[in-house]
DNA sequence: CATGAAACATGATTAAAGTCATATAAGCAA
DNA sequence: TTGCTTATATGACTTTAATCATGTTTCATG
């Protein structure tokens, strides 16, 4: 619910990579699908995905792999949502109608509102270092 | 988001036969097909599993159709997502965890469960009979 | 400079969701 | 009773998302 099976793959590898690595530690995308449980070939796609859109950083060749900088991981959760799940996700009607606003309201525009907003400022307010923190000192977990 | 696409028309297809049918006015499957702008196969097929669920009624034959009675109107839309999306969808962990908890919890876990509930009562506490009367006076719209 | 390890890119395959089509059963009306 | 209208049931088809496979490029290292 609310996001994709790849967003929340995303999000998890994302927090995993943040956790564990830095600009001179890098993890390998095989490393991070075995910490998340999830297939390296998924993965990889996703994080050239987050790379491009510069959520986090590759380093090609021997010993290379991925790592976030301090400056990435103080991005909320929700960026990474925008770029695997898009814009529209967020703020399409929850009805899916196409002229849905205040004044040509669905039935439930504006309770929906409320809870969406809340939503968004829960994925913006938390930022991907925090977790991250907090899956080190085992007080979150990503694995089943 | 939130709801898959079965689950919107659904909604509102309920909402529509809400506000223009009662046990002696049915509304046919055409009837709520044009008032809702979505195909008529495909809302045949929802409003059969919402009616084996006992969401609303239909009457086969000639001059058949469907309708709610009072009691099936004051019924919440939560129920309607449970009929067709499930249970799952609505108590499921965010990041799709089998075995995320408050003593295991994921990244985001507690943080999402906040805005879960208040969905949750939103959906629970609409019911289907009131977003019909506000259709029916023209301060909600179901159709683009 | 050759080898191997790693990300990158593209496309194929699979699975699931959604939509559409056809045939059947039920019930009203003439 | 006959025929028409309507829901019901099943299954086929289409589309989209997700996953998997293959080959290419890059680069550190011996």
């Amino acid at each position: 619910m609310i996001f994709s099976q790849m967003c929340k793959i995303g999000i998890k590898a994302s927090i995993y990579i943040a956790s564990s690595a830095n600009e001179t530690a890098l993890v390998t995308i095989k490393n991070v699908a075995s910490h998340i449980n999830e297939s390296p070939h998924t993965i990889g796609k996703i994080l050239q995905l987050l790379s491009r859109n510069h959520m986090l950083n590759s380093v090609k060749g021997a010993h290379g792999g991925f790592y976030m900088t301090k400056r990435q991981q103080m991005k909320p959760i929700l960026d990474i949502v925008r770029i695997i799940d898009g814009d529209v996700e967020i703020n399409g009607c929850v009805l899916g109608l196409q002229t849905c606003s205040a004044t040509k309201p669905c039935p439930i525009h504006f309770e929906y509102l409320k809870a969406k907003k809340e939503i968004e400022e829960i994925l913006n307010k938390k930022n991907i270092g925090e977790l991250a923190e907090l899956v080190k000192d085992g007080a979150r977990n990503l694995l089943n």
